[in-house]
DNA sequence: TATAGTTGCCCACAAAGTGTAAAAACGTGT
DNA sequence: ACACGTTTTTACACTTTGTGGGCAACTATA
């Protein structure tokens, strides 16, 4: 379990979006190496310590050609770019970034879940949008949530 | 990761398309010259450092005689032209160049997409279409990426 | 040779990114 | 509940980057 929980913090004006210490913590301490490799991810950013990123790196790379790893490159790796700290423990995002993940402008809040391997980086709203979504189809499966132990 | 990232740049009513610091440092740096061969690839513009297409370039030749070598020369190797860059860091288009990739008159949102050694530029609707048609394909297939790493 | 279109070069302005400092908010332990 | 240290946010100054426009040189066409 490494990184885990939600933190509802913001971006700046200029994009920065601060990330929890806690995630800055395990970074130096588990992976000693504070970069993150940000990519596009289903709606939000994904942020990946770079070690782990190389992992998938290879796996895919090991991918015979075909459609998926066509699809693999053109929305996940494609955009995928190192964001390094400044000295406040926040990640500049680029233009593109915001824009895919809908934190044009005036958009400040956002929510950064930990997510084991990577770090989830969502538009707040979209984020509690998702969270309904799910908590719906939740109530559908009682009987499969309690013999999970819920 | 010589290349990599998306950027949504513009080109002007001129046809000049601006090529991100980024990649600009990456020429420089690495390359050691800023020069830019810009061939049409799927629907885009593909552009290569000179030492890179080079390769490509060397690779095609060793080729035998074949429908896909002519094929090759016809649609990537013939259109392939050098575009220097003017001080303000932007390259120059063709009409032909603008003309293959959806570039014509009105449109002015362009998405430079760093592909390991080359750089794309793409008309930002088609990318962004592209996209959305990748990630049907991902969301169809949620166990190979959690496999993958992603 | 006139004309229109293209290309390259230059400048200038606006937008975006970077760095630093300080204030506000938060959490912890007493 | 209070004080303290940490974390996050705000604010501002400064640099870099991206974009638009002007102008002159060049090209192609008629």
């Amino acid at each position: 379990m490494l990184f885990q929980g939600e933190f509802n913090n913001a971006i700046d004006a200029k994009g920065r979006a601060s990330i929890p210490a806690k995630f800055r913590d395990v970074l130096s301490s588990v992976f000693a190496d504070e970069r993150l490799i940000v990519t596009q991810n289903d709606g939000g950013l994904a942020a990946y310590p770079v070690q782990e990123w190389e992992k998938v790196l290879e796996k895919v790379n090991a991918m015979d050609a075909s459609p998926l790893k066509d699809a693999i490159n053109l929305a996940l790796i494609s955009p995928a770019i190192e964001c390094p700290f400044d000295k406040q423990g926040r990640i500049q995002l680029t233009k593109a970034q915001r824009c895919y993940a809908g934190l044009e402008s005036e958009i400040r809040e956002i929510v950064v879940v930990g997510s084991i391997n990577k770090i989830m980086i969502w538009n707040r709203a979209m984020h509690a949008e998702m969270r309904k979504q799910a908590e719906n189809l939740l109530k559908t499966e009682s009987q499969a949530l309690y013999n999970l132990g819920f």
